[in-house]
DNA sequence: CACTTGACCTGTCCGC
DNA sequence: TGCGGACAGGTCAAGT
């Protein structure tokens, strides 16, 4: 569930309440979250303070000042969620410092929320010197945390083959295109959610994107002109930030790392609103199944390409 | 290599 | 009310 947009608006909070905290302890209960052993733990992350947060597609890279960073992919259903000190909360007084976490001073925006951290669905647990925590919360456990060298992160599979970012500025319509030629027989929105050719575009957007550039999802890419793709990739640049602008898509599960819902899904054309009418030409939106996925589209503006 | 399917998980919802 | 099954969807491994 967390895309770019998403992962983007934990990025920006992790990076205002995060930056130059210093780690003193880590705690996990599930192996798989977590897959480093204590050695790690102890040598390249305890002690280490923050330097920076960043974003590569939907991963979140946590920079520490000993050349190693924290690589995270929430999946389906992680969640970042910093809690400042419990003191920070309970003295109710005005801020005097700097620090982010003062502006909870006298309740933060989801103490509900917060106040109940860990519970069952907790991985993982940073714990800073100042009493404040980072809990990585994953209900359904495909999400995972690792410690790795910077100098190595690039040898992960994961990011070896990872496409360009779909936000990034060494993007554009001619280029995507050109990446897509490698998967020509495929529906377009199999090779849209394709992380290797474009990064960081999921289920919804897809979906958003595609009805906006009125392409029927089940399109094989080899019937896609380069206009078209030009005004698929100008409808993906669109739908990412108004979702950052909204603070992301909250299904059930997403929060930024305050604990935050997003609204993007209320400006929503199509994703979740079969049985309703198109907002450009008023047909009945249809659910349907396209590579596996639970895919939405207008039947009217979205006609499927006949093949010649 | 291109492409598809199943596995990884848990919570929720739907029909009986 | 309980119970089985389908579903949610990001990525990897294994299949054709």
């Amino acid at each position: 569930m967390p895309e770019l947009p998403e992962v983007e608006t934990i990025r920006v909070g992790l990076e205002r309440m995060l930056k130059t905290r210093t780690i003193s302890s880590i705690d996990f209960n599930w192996e798989k979250s977590f897959p480093n052993n204590t050695q790690d733990v102890k040598n390249h992350a305890i002690g280490a303070k923050v330097t920076h947060v960043k974003r590569l597609g939907k991963v979140i890279i946590i920079e520490l000042s000993t050349g190693y960073s924290f690589i995270i992919h929430l999946k389906m259903t992680g969640q970042l969620i910093f809690a400042p000190a419990l003191n920070s909360i309970i003295h109710n007084l005005p801020s005097t410092s700097n620090d982010p976490a003062d502006r909870f001073a006298g309740g933060h925006p989801n103490d509900s929320l917060i106040n109940d951290l860990p519970d069952k669905s907790t991985r993982v647990i940073i714990v800073f010197t100042d009493g404040s925590k980072l809990f990585f919360n994953d209900q359904r456990k495909f999400g995972w945390v690792r410690l790795i060298a910077n100098t190595e992160i690039f040898s992960i599979d994961f990011f070896k083959k990872l496409g360009p970012d779909a936000l990034g500025s060494d993007l554009n319509g001619e280029i995507l295109f050109k990446r897509m030629q490698r998967r020509k027989n495929s529906p377009v929105k199999a090779v849209i959610l394709d992380q290797t050719i474009l990064a960081g575009v999921g289920n919804i957007y897809t979906d958003e994107s595609l009805w906006g550039a009125k392409i029927n999802p089940a399109t094989p890419v080899k019937l896609l002109s380069q206009k078209q793709i030009d005004k698929l990739y100008k409808e993906i640049v669109f739908v990412m930030k108004l979702s950052i602008e909204k603070g992301g898509s909250t299904d059930k599960n997403y929060v930024d790392a305050e604990g935050k819902k997003g609204s993007y899904l209320k400006f929503a054309k199509v994703f979740r609103r079969e049985g309703q009418e198109c907002p450009r030409c008023g047909s009945i939106i249809e659910k349907t199944r396209v590579v596996g996925r639970g895919t939405h589209f207008c039947p009217s503006c979205q006609k499927p390409k006949e093949i010649k």
